[in-house]
DNA sequence: CCAAATCTTCGAAGCGCTTCGACAGCGGAT
DNA sequence: ATCCGCTGTCGAAGCGCTTCGAAGATTTGG
């Protein structure tokens, strides 16, 4: 193993040196910092990583906690993970994983350990059992969802509630009377995972201030659940015409669903989606959808956790706002 | 923060006495174990991975490299990655994500600096440009995944030569006679992805050996790819009536394809996916599959790299042996 | 009852790095 | 020529832990 004492060596430098020169914490002559950088490149150095948090107390990790059984929806998951390593990367940093069913000892542990120093966590609850951990640690921490109680945290997240209440919109404006909101599982809200819920609310508000006539049901990702679920809601207002659907893995079954009623999408019927592009583009017709953006909580989320870092305020939640693309699902009736 | 002092002086014992009592490499009298734990529970220490790291030599982390742009379908990687954090942690190793971006230079700044003690790498191509890294760094590594020269590396993967074997043999007993692959995207192919081609030769030649004719088109995941890829495949051989299906993403655009041909599954048209259970269980009908295990992948990884670091010989390649579950999309003609 | 063997525990060194205080050398102002 | 304030560099301390050798304490066998 190379170490600063070799490179210090190598260079006929002091090893503190070599220390500022690669840090940039005081200033070094020009030349020096040259043979230095040489005697490195050279020898094929790395820092001992494990050395470096001892002595400078920062590991240059981020601990990002993911849910383990997925409720929502893997791609998406997986797009943020990537996000947030992505982005950790262009501040040095590295990403620890940890799974959701770690709990709040996991938190404590890692906080503790100093193996991170801070934590982005996912899949937030309305009232989450890892939140007094975060309260009781120091650690940095960053929610990528809502709970119910944020005073004192920083999150970020889609505002659930303006892309229900956006969806809403949309479908009055194309002059559906009867809307339907097809949701998460039922296990999802038995949870009170936020987004669900602020989705919900926002397009029952908004669709009641629009004089539309709503309802919502759950419904799983299988095509049992789907048939279903839209079986009982054309049983109960068969006058609907306008569909929201919030489950991903639901869409494909339903959109072959309403085909088979006879129902045309979008000359009949209306489907708008709360999804990925790619899902919304990759479905025939593609579909009108609110997009998740993914890709902007996670580097959101790592953008917010290194400010906490560098000692700023970040309190408070950075809501996204939703963007509707409107595509080939929906239209005027 | 608590350190070991702390809790040495708590116990009214030395230092090296508590680190002993940590790590049980020295017999420690019951009532002085009894004391230390007391004191650590009190205080709620948890040791310094850093400083542990720096004396002892080893990091207790795994990385994991996980493909970034995704040929391999997102929910099996999902599955693989929390598989492998949770083994990890019944060997009290944490996980470091690292993204296939990173590349041969991502693994060596790992391995050099001590952050990780072993690397576990997904998403092999044939000829991966990661692979000399591993050769040159000395740290343990696992792949999942097959690569053309595995001499001298620990690979685990499922046996999909075995796997496109088990299918034409499934569809040959089933009594038909045209078959065709339906495989991954072209992309897969051009990269030369391991698991791709060998699925294809493996089913190629036992059709070949079964006195099958069969046809391979590779396919995308969108409608419009599996709807031209279909339309290529009957129009070049209408008889085919066996369909395997590689990419997942195609499985329900295929389904809803075949209903719209009037081409009825299973008594017409068999279709066998390689997939996950999962996928195979939300399909109508439910597909006979064989199951990517993901699970025992990501598991086996881990074992394989812990046994590693425990000086263990590991070398060489680990193939699962495919297992063909029986459901309602295959049946004899 | 003594020496040898065994069990417990301790002190000290050291892992590789950061960081603080100090100091030499320098040019500019006096 | 003298003092001041820089700039650039160095040495040493110390981060919290593991581990080695050794020293007391205790037991065993003769």
């Amino acid at each position: 193993m190379v170490t600063l004492a070799d490179v210090a060596r190598a260079a006929g430098v002091s090893a503190s040196t070599v220390s500022y020169v690669l840090s940039g914490k005081r200033s070094i002559s020009e030349i020096t910092q040259e043979r230095v950088q040489r005697a490195i490149a050279d020898l094929g150095y790395t820092p001992h990583a494990g050395a470096r948090a001892l002595a400078s107390n920062h590991a240059n990790v981020l601990a990002l906690m993911v849910p383990l059984r997925s409720d929502m929806y893997v791609p998406v998951i997986m797009e943020i993970v990537t996000a947030v390593i992505t982005a950790a990367r262009e501040f040095d940093q590295d990403v620890l994983m940890l799974t959701g069913n770690e709990g709040g000892d996991g938190l404590r542990r890692i906080a503790r350990s100093g193996r991170a120093d801070a934590l982005i966590l996912m899949d937030i609850e309305l009232d989450d059992p890892r939140i007094p951990v975060l309260r009781e640690v120091t650690t940095p921490a960053v929610l990528i969802g809502l709970p119910s109680d944020s005073t004192g945290l920083t999150c970020i997240d889609l505002d659930f509630a303006a892309t229900g209440a956006a969806c809403a919109d949309h479908l009055a404006d194309l002059g559906h009377r009867d809307v339907a909101l097809i949701g998460e599982s039922q296990e999802v809200y038995r949870r009170h995972t936020g987004f669900a819920e602020r989705t919900l609310a926002g397009f029952q508000e908004r669709a009641a201030a629009r004089g539309l006539r709503s309802i919502h049901r759950p419904c799983e990702g299988t095509f049992e659940s789907a048939a279903g679920t839209l079986t009982r809601i054309l049983g109960e207002r068969p006058s609907t015409t306008g569909f929201v659907v919030q489950n991903e893995a639901a869409i494909p079954p339903l959109m072959s669903l309403l085909r088979q009623l006879g129902r045309l999408v979008p000359e009949e019927n209306s489907v708008l989606a709360i999804c990925p592009d790619q899902v919304a583009l990759q479905t025939s017709p593609q579909l009108t959808s609110v997009s998740i953006p993914a890709e902007e909580m996670g580097r959101g989320a790592v953008r917010l956790a290194m400010a906490q870092l560098a000692g700023q305020q970040t309190v408070g939640s950075t809501l996204l706002p939703p963007k509707l693309a409107i595509r080939h699902s929906t239209a005027a009736r």
